[in-house]
DNA sequence: CGTTTTTCCGTAAACGTTTACGAGAACACA
DNA sequence: TGTGTTCTCGTAAACGTTTACGGAAAAACG
């Protein structure tokens, strides 16, 4: 049922290196041969044994992107990466590669399923996401020398790794900014937890933006709770009993401002009415709530294509011409207005 | 670096054989030699390559997962399936066995990556989601005798595989006995178009229903559309326009009703005061949204395990002492009332 | 003590590829 | 014609495992 290499060579009467030389296009066989063999591939039904390939050439000819539930998450996912693996994945297949999502248990962080991974050599190359300031996952790939790439920055392992993100410093500062423009000096941010990097960018950019205008940052409007609609709808509500009542509220996450919103509806507050409410990244969710939340998009399939790109750049079997390269690139999000501020 | 099976046996001076047995719990080794071997495994940070063991096994001992977006989708994804695929991972784990999400390019319905998943061997099984009503995959799987399970029912292949499926049907009858027992008579019915199995499902639950309570069927209140909040937003204003207007929509599924409830606001109607609204199929969003959705909800990371087991039942490796079993079953959607209706 | 059974381990083949090496044939060139 | 080059292909080893087979040593048995 299987067609293996050898069913091919008997069935043309050649041999299997024969075989497998016309099949990846190597130049020494006669263009006559190749062309029979590859007919009779077709004919055949042939593909190549993956596990086979694989053990001879030491390389899996598959990305594995790490995707896991933050730690009690169990109710949300990451509708987030969807466009974004779309990207990833057209990209990879464009050179060869497979892309795997392997799933992690929730709360243990990958590090098991990552160790997994690499040592059972099941991925040629991993690719994380949601990157933490201090990051063990990256300590540990840079440690046993295993190749990655990251969606999003952090202090671990030096830089000698591909890595591409937003720029949540200047969203933070656009937010202020627009708002500031628009009469508001009371203006609370509100991000997740655990020490995800985007977070503390996007709090460094709140907090320039906050002095260069000459307003105080007022610890009482910055909060931090869990990164899902639950962690919003717990935590608004403490930025709105600070003294002076803030008029807007930036969320630096898109469940997280839908739980705010919905804490805010409880109080009787209405966003875009009573209060000005911008979230960081934009989904779907913010265009069809009511009222429309005004947010900053990032163009996700663009960025999974890119980060293919950058990994493969990083590999030396796929770097081009001049050797591997590490690249880094931090892109803009762009701001869509709507109605709630 | 990678210590293969050969650098215990010399590091132990006892034959590749020997430690292969050992590793794998064999009775034919002697208990001193195993520990002995066990510990130099950890001691040299062994694991065995995955290529290595698939090629000689003819297993991967991977199972995977088929993730696809619908077609035109490019900008929501599934955040449904997060918590099942956990449910899914931590059962499939328990047995030894890795899970991998397999992206499809948006369009091709999977055909293709179906097949090359297949016919390269990189899993062992395959689950499907988001069954149609006549589905190619199941076509193809059962065809070729490719062992999988399926996270919903369908017309093809008969029944010759493992299936877990919601009661879509009753959830319908359900949401319209609701209804109509708090005075609804004219009841609209918004479903994805593709021909899913699930929507056909609850169409004819919300239809027997109707029926059972003497009301007539009206087709002006049933409409399809694109399987996301833009589909909900463009098809819930055609049912709105019925001669005889509806007082209660059923959305079969959240990211529409999401974009339905978007074009109600903006015709002015709210729901849960000029109009209920129920959702078939529960997520946070629904629960966050103002008002809060009353909705049908699945306990999906018990479906995750459970159609994880029920495919381990089915393949002659895994199953118990009885031998390989097809199991099917239907679970109940249980109903969380909340402020829309 | 001799025979049979059991326990334990080494040997080697096999899984399906890729690829280094070498060799025969055809060709080019003087 | 002789020599060197090019084209094409077969041979066989190698990747890291698992496992059927057989055999030596130990244990059990009479």
């Amino acid at each position: 049922m299987a067609s293996s290499i050898h069913d091919l060579a008997r069935h043309l009467n050649i041999s299997i290196g024969t075989v497998s030389r016309a099949l990846n296009g190597r130049a020494d066989v006669n263009a006559d041969t190749r062309q029979r063999v590859l007919d009779a591939a077709k004919k055949l039904n042939y593909s190549p044994n993956q596990s086979g390939r694989s053990l001879r050439q030491g390389a899996t000819h598959s990305i594995a992107f790490m995707l896991q539930p933050h730690p009690g998450d169990q109710q949300y996912g990451e509708p987030f990466f969807i466009p974004f693996l779309i990207g990833l994945q057209g990209r990879l297949a464009e050179s060869g590669l497979d892309l795997t999502v392997v799933m992690g248990a929730p709360g243990d962080y990958q590090q098991e399923r990552l160790r997994r991974v690499v040592e059972t050599r099941r991925a040629d190359a991993v690719l994380l996401a949601w990157t933490r300031r201090e990051d063990e996952r990256i300590d540990y790939l840079t440690q046993v020398g295993f190749p990655f790439a990251t969606l999003g920055r952090s202090r671990s392992g030096g830089k000698a790794y591909p890595s591409l993100d937003l720029d949540f410093e200047k969203a933070g500062g656009d937010a202020v900014d627009r708002l500031v423009a628009r009469g508001h000096r009371r203006i609370a941010a509100i991000r997740p937890s655990l020490n995800l990097n985007f977070s503390y960018l996007f709090l460094d950019g709140y907090r320039k933006a906050l002095k260069r205008h000459g307003i105080e940052v007022d610890p009482a409007l910055i909060a931090d709770g869990f990164i899902n609609e639950a962690g919003g709808y717990q935590v608004t509500p403490r930025v709105m009993q600070a003294k002076d009542r803030p008029t807007a509220i930036i969320f630096n996450n898109d469940a997280m401002a839908l739980g705010g919103c919905k804490a805010l509806a409880e109080m009787g507050i209405r966003p875009g009415h009573d209060i000005a409410v911008t979230v960081i990244v934009d989904t779907p969710l913010c265009r069809y709530f009511s009222p429309a939340l005004t947010a900053f998009r990032p163009p996700l399939e663009p960025m999974g294509r890119r980060l293919a790109e950058m990994l493969l750049a990083s590999l030396p079997a796929f770097a081009g011409p001049g050797g591997p390269r590490i690249i880094h690139e931090v892109w803009p999000l762009e701001l869509i207005a709507r109605d709630s501020d």
